[in-house]
DNA sequence: GATTTTTTGATTTACGTACATCAAAATTGG
DNA sequence: CCAATTTTGATGTACGTAAATCAAAAAATC
C-alpha cells in the first residue's frame, strides 16, 4: 500500500500538521524537523496523491490560449481543438479561455501578456511572435512563476517551459529530401511558396529546405520565394505566374498555408507536366490533392496533439510534476496517400 | 461550479442515498424514481468526479500486459516502456503486470487468458496471435466484461475494445510508394525481408506492399520473401545470399526485426551498388544506418505511445468513460535522416 | 528564571464520492 | 385493512489531502 501523510508523520515522529507544513512549504518548521520529515518522505517513497490534493483544494486550472487572429485552415483547426478541450474541462478540472491577438504584432502580444499577468491564470499557451520584447515579457512572467508554453511557433532563447510544436528546420530538411529523392536524377528548378518570411516557422522551414537542397541535390535550384501571405488567391496568382514564366520548374514546396490556391494553380497549369509537390498541413483540400496525385506528400503537425500536450504540460508545471518528454514531443507527420488517417 | 451528487439529490427531490443507488446501479429503486434521478443528472449535466470516486473506492487498476517472449529490439523496447509505465503506477493508480507467452503459440496464449480470467484484472493488453481460438476466448472475456486491447498486433474480427498499434497494411503501402518513388525510373528487383509469414503484422505489411507495387510500380518486381525469423544472423545470411545471387536487386524492404543482420549484409555487399532500402522500427542500429545512408527511410511505431495509449484506453473502458479517438490513434512514423527524434 | 517568540501537536472541517446501516415511509398482496 | 415487502431517507464513516484553529511545548531572549 502506498504511504500516506499519516505514515510519514509516524515515521518522522512528528504530527500530521508538521508534515503538512513541510509538504506545502508553510512556515513555522525548524530546519532539523523539516529534514526529518523530508527524510521520511524519501525513505518511504511518499508521493502526494494529486487527485486527493486537488479534491481537497478544490483546485481548477485556469489556462489561457493566446492565438493569432489568422484566417486559415490551420488556425481554424487549432481553435476547434481548443474548443474540444474546453468540452473536456469538467473532467480535467481545467478552465480554458482563448484570447485572439492580431497576427505578427509583437506589441499587441506583449499587451495581452501584460494584462494576463494581473489575473492569475495557472498557465499560458501562446503562439509566439518572435520578437525581443515578447521574449522579455515571457522571461519576466516565467520568473514570476507563470507556466508558459509556446504553441506551434516557438520563442527560442526565452525561458518558456516547453514548446508544443514541430521542429520546423527538420520539417524543411525533410521536405527537401523527399522532393530531391522523388525527383531522382531530374534536373530543374524548385518553386517555394511561403506565407511570409516574417514568421519564424516559415523562415525555419525554408532554412532547413535550402540547406539540404544545397548539400545533397545540387541539380535542383531554388527559385526566389513566393510570399503568398497564407492567402489562397495570392498563392494562386503567384504559383500560376511562376509556372507560366518558368518551364524548368520540376517541383514545388509549399511551406505555409493558402494551399487551396496552390492546388488550383497546379491543376490548371500542370496537366501537361509532371511536377513533384510537397505541402504542409493536412486539410480537406490538401488531402483531396494528395489522393488525386496533385500533391505527392504532406507534412503535418497535429493540432489536437499540440493542444492536448500544451494542457498536460501546463498542468504538470503548475503542480510541479515531471513531464514525459517522449509523450510531449510533437512529431512531424509525413503523409503519403497510403497512410492518411 | 460543477454539480455534485447533492445538487442532483436536491433537483430530483430525493435523498443522497437514492442518487447513489442510481449512479452505482444498486438495487432497490423504483423505476419512476430512477427516471427522476436520471433526468436530473442529464439536466444538470452532472459528471461523476472520477478522481473523488477513485479515492473513495480506493480503486486501483490492475492491468496485465501479455507479450510474446521474442528476443528482438522492438519487444525489448516495448518491455522497457511498460517498465516505465510501472514506475508511474503510483501516480496513475495502476498496478501493471506483464506475462510472457511463447511467441506464435495460440494455445499458450489461450491458456494464459484462461488463467487471467480467474483473477480479476480490470484490463488486459495483449500482443495478439491471430488464431480462431484466440478470437474465441477474447470474445468470451469481452462478453464477461473484461476490457481488452490488442497491442502492436491486432485481432481483427474479434470484439477487443481497441487496437493500440499501427495500420500495417497502410505501412506496407507507404513503404512501397516510398521505395517506388525513391527509385524513380529505375527498373529491377526488390528483396523483401520479413520475420515470419505466420505473424499477422508481417503478412499485412507485405500485402500492402505488394498491392501498391503491382498497381503503381510495374517496373519493379518483388522477389520471393526472405523469412529471417526476426533473427539478425539468419537475416544476414538470407540478404547476403540474395544480393550475391541476384545482381538485379535495386531495393530492399525489411518489414520485420533482425535489421542488425540486414545492415551488416548491406554494408558488405552493397558498396558497389546503390540500393534503396526501407526498414521498420527505429533502433540504435537502424538509426545509425539511416544516418550513414545505408537505409533510406525507417517506418516506425512508437512503443511508448502504444503502451501509454493502451493504459489510457483500458482505464477509460474500466470506468465506462469515452476515449479521444484521435489521441489514441497510433501513427506510422516515417523517419528520414532529417527528422529523427 | 521569567518572558517572548518560535515551533509543534492535536483536532476539526472540507472536498466529492462510495458504501453500509437502520429506520421510516410507501407500496403491494392477501 | 393489516401484514409483508419494497423503496426511500437519514446518517455516519471512509478515502488522502488541505487548511485552519488553538493549545502546548520548546527554544531564544533578556
Amino acid at each position: 500500500m502506498r504511504p500516506t501523510v499519516h505514515d510519514i508523520a509516524a515515521a518522522a515522529g512528528v504530527s500530521l500538521a508538521t508534515v503538512d507544513r513541510v509538504l506545502n512549504r508553510r512556515p513555522g518548521v525548524r530546519h532539523v524537523t523539516r529534514e526529518k520529515v523530508e527524510t521520511a518522505i524519501r525513505e518511504l517513497g511518499y508521493i502526494r496523491d494529486v487527485a486527493a490534493a486537488n479534491l481537497a483544494k478544490g483546485r481548477t486550472y485556469p489556462l489561457v490560449f493566446i492565438l493569432p487572429a489568422s484566417d486559415n485552415s490551420f488556425m481554424h483547426g487549432l481553435n476547434g481543438e481548443i474548443r474540444q478541450a474546453i468540452l473536456r474541462s469538467a473532467a480535467e478540472r481545467t478552465d480554458i479561455r482563448t484570447v485572439e491577438v492580431s497576427a505578427f504584432d509583437p506589441a499587441a502580444l506583449v499587451a495581452v501578456l501584460e494584462e494576463l499577468s494581473q489575473e492569475k491564470p495557472c498557465g499560458v499557451a501562446m503562439v509566439a511572435t518572435d520578437a525581443p520584447e515578447v521574449r522579455a515579457i515571457v522571461d519576466r512572467l516565467v520568473h514570476a512563476g507563470f507556466p508558459i508554453v509556446t504553441l506551434v511557433s516557438d520563442l527560442t532563447g526565452s525561458l518558456r517551459h516547453h514548446y508544443a510544436g514541430v521542429d520546423n528546420i527538420a520539417a524543411g530538411r525533410t521536405a527537401a529530401r523527399l522532393l530531391g529523392r522523388f525527383l531522382g536524377p531530374r534536373k530543374g528548378e524548385i518553386a517555394v511558396l511561403a506565407g511570409s518570411m516574417l514568421v519564424r516557422d516559415h523562415r525555419e522551414r525554408l532554412e532547413g529546405f535550402t540547406a539540404v537542397m544545397a548539400e545533397e541535390f545540387p541539380d535542383l535550384s531554388i527559385l526566389p520565394v513566393l510570399e503568398g501571405r497564407d492567402d489562397p488567391e495570392i498563392a494562386h496568382m503567384l504559383v500560376a505566374g511562376a509556372l507560366a514564366r518558368n518551364a524548368g520548374i520540376v517541383g514545388v514546396y509549399s511551406l505555409g498555408a493558402g494551399n487551396r490556391g496552390l492546388i488550383r494553380a497546379l491543376k490548371e497549369k500542370a496537366v501537361d507536366r509532371t511536377l513533384t509537390v510537397i505541402a504542409h498541413e493536412l486539410t480537406t483540400y490538401t488531402r483531396a490533392a494528395l489522393i488525386d496525385n496533385t500533391i505527392d506528400a504532406i507534412l503535418n503537425q497535429d493540432a489536437g496533439h499540440e493542444v492536448r500536450s500544451a494542457i498536460r504540460v501546463l498542468k504538470a508545471k503548475a503542480d510541479g510534476l515531471p513531464v514525459i518528454d517522449a509523450q510531449e514531443r510533437i512529431r512531424l507527420d509525413i503523409f503519403l496517400k497510403d497512410n492518411l488517417p
